[in-house]
DNA sequence: CGCTATACGTAGTGGTCGCTACGAAATGGA
DNA sequence: TCCATTTCGTAGCGACCACTACGTATAGCG
């Protein structure tokens, strides 16, 4: 996972991947299926890290609003982890390709759509709610905040650092309105 | 450069190069030296389009927040051209990739750095002209602004048409401070 | 017309890609 | 102890990678 998410889902030979497992090319095989299963395997773990997943967190949150935030701090953490690859799996590892990767990046599509639909369900939730205004647009709220995200995933690439994409996310969380009471 | 731009830097080959430019090998080497150097070429007149680039746009500009606007609505134009794929070709044509890649990815990385910068400066300026709050952090709106524009690259990747990435930009606007007088 | 210089395709180079047939070694049950 | 089953590495499959040596055709020039 680590290896695909440093280097991409392509642009990762399975010769990269068995020295960084220590194994040889048939036990992956035997075990995976093919390079794709296992990078849709991978995908699945880093979506599920066994606690809860983003549309999850997003749907118990107390508000539309606090959901973006925690959703774009816990991204500020995640993407500059100290021992795993800067910036995002699923933002980085295929965002474009060659013909032969056309359902790996289609797979990577819909999990980006399961956290923009996530927040903007949660968003119109809110506006039903009154807890924020009638005029909000909910869908572009929330693929500016999940675009935020992905922009934060290429700033940790580029070497940015954790504080740096605290203040991003800040500086983003001032795009939504308050929540009422 | 569309073919870069439709499907990354190492996961096109010279093969579809070659295809989509109606030339054969031999020439391509002959007139662009190697792929390499075909790509950053590409990058060159892909972020000089003739008229005026980005950094420059940004230090005409009126003040600092219609730069960003501009610069966002000019994104939600260019990501969603009819004749040209979809998205960023800077944000989308090396996101990750194998070592031999590492000069290409520093050579975009450098793009993408020099449009944070002048929005940076730009508004660094705007506040230092009082036309900005004082408590404006610049850098920080800087990189979301960007962050914004790459993340409406994805979206557009993904399917999202023009009106969507216009909302996204126009969400994103709210954070920025209006402009005084 | 004849010569030279350039343009361009044919046909390959060695190397690496994803993937696998096969044999050796290790393991577990009777 | 002996056999059946599983585990795993060696070696190599055809295909494609970026790249190029070389022969041919063409174009410009005197």
């Amino acid at each position: 996972m680590h290896q695909f998410w440093k280097t991409g889902y392509e642009t990762t030979s399975v010769a990269d991947l068995t020295a960084a497992m220590g194994i040889t090319a048939p036990s992956l095989y035997t075990a995976f299926g093919d390079k794709e299963s296992l990078f849709l395997e991978c995908v699945e773990r880093y979506s599920n890290p066994g606690s809860m997943t983003a549309s999850e967190s997003i749907a118990v949150a107390p508000s539309a609003r606090q959901a973006a935030q925690d959703l774009l701090d816990f991204a500020a953490q995640w993407f500059t982890q100290p021992n795993a690859p800067a910036g995002c799996l699923v933002a980085s590892a295929a965002s474009s390709g060659s013909e032969s990767s056309r359902q790996v990046r289609a797979a990577l599509k819909g999990v980006r759509e399961v956290s923009r639909k996530a927040l903007q369900k949660r968003t119109e939730r809110d506006i039903r709610e009154k807890r924020l205004p009638s005029e909000t647009n909910a869908r572009a709220l929330a693929a500016m905040t999940v675009a935020v995200m992905q922009g934060m995933s290429t700033l940790a690439r580029d070497g940015a650092g954790r504080s740096t994409l605290q203040d991003v996310a800040r500086a983003c969380m001032a795009a939504w309105p308050q929540d009422a009471q």
